[in-house]
DNA sequence: AGCCTGTGCACCGTGAAAGCG
DNA sequence: CCGCTTTCACGGTGCACAGGC
């Protein structure tokens, strides 16, 4: 099939192309006539309007740029739809790319970019805000800028919940599985976790305790088969989901279970941690809401260009049998 | 910061436009001193190509389109991740879209598509890609068009390998849980269902033992339970792991143990069916030379616009401990 | 003549300001 | 003022060509 484009149109209507273009852009420097016209004419041919030509002539479009670090893993996966979702329904095109910043993002066929779980170096994500002449919103992250606002998980909060759970079990021997050290809600969740134990469980030798499992689940699964074979540590406090299945099955080959013998507790509440026996006590945070909220700043900041904000979303713990609570 | 064009460049150079662009392009019309001239005010400005004007004058990009259904659940998110890898080495960019089919890919701002699991109407798929211009390739599809090829998984082989195995098992009353109905994958297990177990249990009364899951551990979990209490089924052949771990958590929440009370099997090889426990028997591909294969394809397509082609891949059985085996 | 290096210009499709009957 | 046309610019590409050796 040939491409059609205004000009097309406008010989086989017998107008002009500024016409044609009035017309199918709904201006009213054209008769209801004419427009019927040509957009019938448009319909049959399926016209379909040259976005890059557009975009040079506009420098804009309806396009925005979702940067993570992985498509894979429930997180991201779970966040990513919900915020195409709600892009979609604000008649935005999400575009999801993974790895590298792509050189697409700086040019202005991209709207604007929503920051998932990117690892990068900071001062480099910086001078791409900075430099960079639109909004730019940071779900993990808390880059500073005009141009930019952060909606983030209260991830102190999250922690607490988890702490204070494992501190009513009856395994005291805790440990916590990190995820990659320049992830930032790692980053946070390791202060937080410092906060809780150093004052739930009055001791100073939080650092003994703390073991990077890079949100890698086989990595926590090697770590859980030691420590459980060991008898180091009873509880597992797993900074994601996906670790704590790790634990699960190093709990299984070594014949013990989970919330008899130790505990174990994750964070994302993943649809596996729900379905899986023992059910995993884990952090949720409402996804809808969060989608909702990074779509709303992204038009904020996209009319006004406010001052930079960060939005803090509360976490629920979401509490099931992974636990040995403590009764008395 | 302000926008840098070539005509910037240019002026800053002290040369043509023309210049400025053959020596960015790296082509010979230009010497040695004056592309290192440019290409050094180039950098210093920060400099980057506006890509709508490229292809509005080019008509072609390195950008490829990946369509989806979602980027939730193991199965798209592994894939897309290995085909954004192997496309990235190849010097494109992957712009990952779920749900609808945008408008974009009909604009020559997208150089080709991959679809993955894309639900949708087959012959409006048929229309749009015998009308565009450019190559598609099918992961979970076999639309026929000489801009087209399907590199698709050998599902007939898959489910072989699963009926055989349940048919050695202690449990021979076997259900089937199927993905969504308009899956390309799970219509073509259903058929091959039917082919094997009408062969091996030699029976007539496939179509009684069918159940649609969706693809939805939920749904399949509210069926296991089901079928389990009343012992309607003791084995289970789960289009996907997902569902299969439905099947674990009913088995769980009604004391029964899988790979001994019950048989369980699945497909995808997602990481938690080897965590979880016990191991869930399923079917591997692998991705990394499904990825390649879409990418080589795509090339070839792209070069030769060659005949349409169906590339299988076998996928191989991957035996743990879900299934009690018969010994005799 | 032929080679090397650089320039002028038409062009891609769209949107909108200015012009005109 | 209405309804339409003419014209131009957006940024980059690459052909045709020019001038020097």
């Amino acid at each position: 099939m040939r491409k059609i484009s205004l000009k097309k149109i406008a010989e086989l209507a017998g107008v002009s192309v500024a016409t044609v273009s009035y017309a199918l852009n709904d201006s009213n420097q054209v008769s209801e006539v004419t427009r019927a016209k040509i957009k019938k004419i448009a319909a049959e041919e399926h016209y379909v309007p040259n976005l890059s030509a557009r975009n040079l002539r506009t420098s804009s479009s309806n396009l925005v740029c979702a940067i993570t670090n992985t498509y894979q893993g429930n997180f991201n996966g779970d966040v990513l739809q919900e915020i195409q979702n709600i892009f979609g329904r604000a008649g935005y095109q999400l575009l999801a790319v993974s790895g590298q910043i792509p050189s697409l993002v700086r040019t202005n066929m991209i709207d604007g970019i929503i920051m998932l779980n990117y690892r990068g170096n900071q001062t480099e994500l910086q001078n791409l805000v900075d430099s960079i002449n639109k909004p730019v919103i940071f779900m993990t992250n808390e880059i500073k800028s005009d141009n930019a606002a952060s909606i983030v998980i209260d991830n102190d909060l999250g922690i607490k919940y988890l702490v204070e759970t494992i501190h009513q079990s009856i395994h005291q021997k805790v440990c916590f599985i990190t995820g990659d050290s320049n992830s930032y809600n790692s980053q946070r969740r390791l202060n937080a976790a410092k906060k809780y134990y150093t004052k739930l469980f009055k001791k100073n030798d939080f650092e003994k305790h703390v073991y990077s499992g890079n949100y890698d689940p086989t990595l926590s699964f090697e770590l859980g088969k030691k420590f459980i074979r060991l008898n180091r540590y009873n509880s597992f406090i797993c900074f994601n989901d996906d670790m704590a299945l790790g634990i699960y099955h190093a709990a299984s080959q070594l014949n013990k279970i989970v919330g008899k013998d130790i505990s174990v507790v994750g964070f994302d509440n993943s649809f596996e941690s729900g379905v899986i026996s023992p059910g995993l006590t884990t952090i949720d945070v409402d996804k809808k809401a969060w989608g909702q909220e990074v779509v709303n700043q992204y038009f904020k900041l996209k009319e006004s260009g406010s001052k930079h904000t960060v939005t803090t979303l509360k976490p629920k713990l979401i509490l099931r049998e992974s636990v040995n609570i403590k009764t008395d």
